[in-house]
DNA sequence: GCCGTTTTCGGCCCGACTGTTTTCAGTCG
């Protein structure tokens, strides 16, 4: 039994008591244990066999016992209890945008609907308008709620498909025969969704890696298998393929997987001019007697007499013609990035101390962070008052002196109130190192209106970043309405930085709107967003998007080292 | 259910928006 999936089981266990109506608070303790239980180090099996679980923050006795119980009997009594009263399918239906607890709860209890589709049927036949609690309006929102999450139910997270393909890869690299191993797809290109998991292995002999995967305890069930195959289906809600070729074929058949299948048509027409033929078996000439040998996707791409296109790029957005002028973009590199300028700690919402921040961000090698956290309009997340953000300031400034080779800025993520106004006033912006402006409320106003509220903090000339531009929550919330080619052309004429946030269920700004702000010559500012350790790693999925859009070092502020970087913020 | 302590129980992130039940429950960030 690992953390994650014991976090699991008091996640959805704390979602089916909230479903019953259940102590709010007792909910919010079971959410509390299954997010610390999530993010310990060390195996839960390893602290109960020391007796150290009640050290844990968090658990106390009635969890501690239910923890035990899970070590022992691989389940917990009141979850599967709750689970006969309760279908899975109620949750999902929660999930929906409007319907909360409370609503779902109606839902299953009045109408008997118990899954999206039963729910569907239940909006179409205009059942649903006549409940109390419930309009018309609801009715049809459930219907939009309802086409949105399916449409997610066929994607996955990137960082889900990176995690769960670095676990595969590690465990087949280790099995007896296999040579190479590696993902391919839409995950090794970085996509920000990928509809399931490709890998690729190289061995002589198929049958062994394809067993060791249909047994792994990862996997739920083999869906298809064939001679060098095989399909499976995840804990995860994540299919994945595994293939396995020749080692001969290995590397033709990963660039081959990775695509996309534009990108690998049009190398296959280019070959085709110079008289060759690509495809699995590799690159070869005439009738196919001759094979030129491949040690990397290095040699294919200069066989063909262009330079390499990294993974990331292979998407038919004109990658091949510039590469066949040697005209590639200088790509942006994760060591690039100097430091991460959008942290919060325990003085607004996260759970990371302010020396936390420094000594991780130090030992990954960044030469500053910024901390900003959530401005005194923000009440949920606890935000700052003027005397606590002028006491944190100082704090700050106190702590540098104890650094040689390391910043932490002064800063403060902003909220741009529903009407344009900022959360605090010019005299107080002017003295931070760094000012993100954002919206976190009033998410229904219309277009114009939230374009305007968002124009009117670029305008100030003391707001440097704004962050998470469209609010979209991937899978959860669509972007609020916003005109945001006219907000990248507004940042262009008042040099106002746009944040790519690196969290993998946000990346926002996204690739497409990346690359546009590029090329109207505006700066971009790669953060994470953190509120704990592990998220600020996730600064990698926001350099994926950057590198997806074509962005190079220089379009990337916290690439600069400090001095250069406060000239951009001044 | 956990925590801290005042060691036995009260406090635990708050306030705005929505749609309509026109006074508030439900949802959301």
């Amino acid at each position: 039994m690992q953390n994650i999936e014991m976090a699991w089981i008091f996640t959805e266990l704390a979602d089916l008591l909230e479903i019953k109506g259940e102590d709010v608070y007792k909910i919010r303790a079971y959410r509390r244990a299954a997010e610390v239980l999530a993010n310990l180090e060390v195996p839960v099996k390893e602290l109960s066999r020391q007796r150290l679980l009640s050290k844990v923050p968090g658990v106390g006795k009635a969890i501690e016992a239910k923890i035990e119980e899970i070590l022992q009997t691989g389940q917990l009594s009141k979850h599967q209890e709750l689970l006969k009263e309760i279908p899975r399918g109620v949750l999902t239906i929660k999930e929906l945008p409007g319907i909360g607890p409370s609503r779902a709860r109606k839902l299953y209890q009045e109408l008997g609907v118990k899954s999206l589709d039963e729910l569907e049927l239940a909006a179409k036949e205009r059942k649903i308008r006549d409940l109390k609690g419930f309009s018309a309006k609801l009715e049809w929102d459930i219907l939009n709620g309802i086409d949105m999450v399916r449409n997610r139910q066929g994607r996955t997270r990137l960082s889900v498909a990176r995690e769960l393909a670095a676990e595969f890869i590690s465990f087949i690299k280790l099995l007896p025969g296999v040579k190479q191993v590696d993902m391919t797809g839409s995950t090794r290109r970085w996509k920000e969704t990928v509809g399931d998991l490709d890998l690729l292995a190289a061995a002589e002999e198929p049958a062994y890696p394809l067993d060791a995967l249909a047994t792994h305890p990862r996997v739920k069930e083999v869906i298809e298998r064939q001679s060098n195959r095989i399909r499976v289906y995840t804990w995860w809600g994540l299919s994945v393929d595994l293939q396995v070729v020749p080692p001969e074929e290995y590397i033709p058949t990963l660039h081959r997987n990775t695509g996309c299948k534009e990108h690998y048509a049009k190398l296959q027409e280019i070959a085709q001019d110079k008289g060759l033929t690509l495809n699995h078996h590799g690159l070869t000439k005439g009738c196919g007697e001759e094979v030129l040998a491949l040690q990397n996707e290095n040699d294919i791409y200069h066989a063909l007499g262009m330079s390499y296109i990294p993974p990331e790029l292979r998407e038919n957005r004109g990658e091949v013609e510039a590469a066949l002028k040697d005209d590639l973009p200088n790509l942006i590199e994760v060591s690039d990035i100097k430091g991460d300028l959008h942290i919060h700690t325990t003085w607004s919402d996260s759970a990371l101390e302010l020396s936390e921040v420094a000594n991780y961000c130090r030992n990954k090698g960044y030469a500053y962070a910024a901390i900003t956290d959530h401005s005194r309009s923000l009440k949920i997340a606890n935000g700052l008052e003027v005397s606590r953000l002028l006491e944190q300031h100082q704090i700050i400034r106190e702590m540098n002196k104890e650094f040689e080779d390391f910043t932490l800025l002064t800063g403060v993520e902003m909220d741009i109130l529903p009407n344009g106004d900022l959360d605090y006033p010019d005299e107080l912006l002017e003295q931070m190192d760094v000012v993100i402006g954002s919206v976190h409320t009033a998410f229904k106003q219309s277009k114009k209106e939230i374009t305007q509220r968002i124009m009117k903090a670029m305008e100030n000339e003391h707001v440097d970043i704004i962050a998470h531009l469209t609010g979209r929550i991937l899978g959860r919330r669509e972007s609020y309405a916003v005109d945001v080619e006219a907000l990248i052309e507004t940042a262009a004429k008042t040099g106002t930085i746009l944040e790519i946030n690196s969290s993998p269920d946000r990346l926002d700004i996204n690739e497409d709107y990346a690359r546009l702000a590029r090329d109207m010559g505006v700066k971009i500012s790669i953060n994470t967003d953190a509120h704990d350790t592990r998220r600020l790693d996730e600064i990698i999925y926001g350099v994926a998007v950057a590198r997806r859009a074509w962005l190079e070092p220089h379009d990337v502020v916290n690439t600069y080292d400090l001095e250069e970087l406060r000239e951009v913020l001044r």
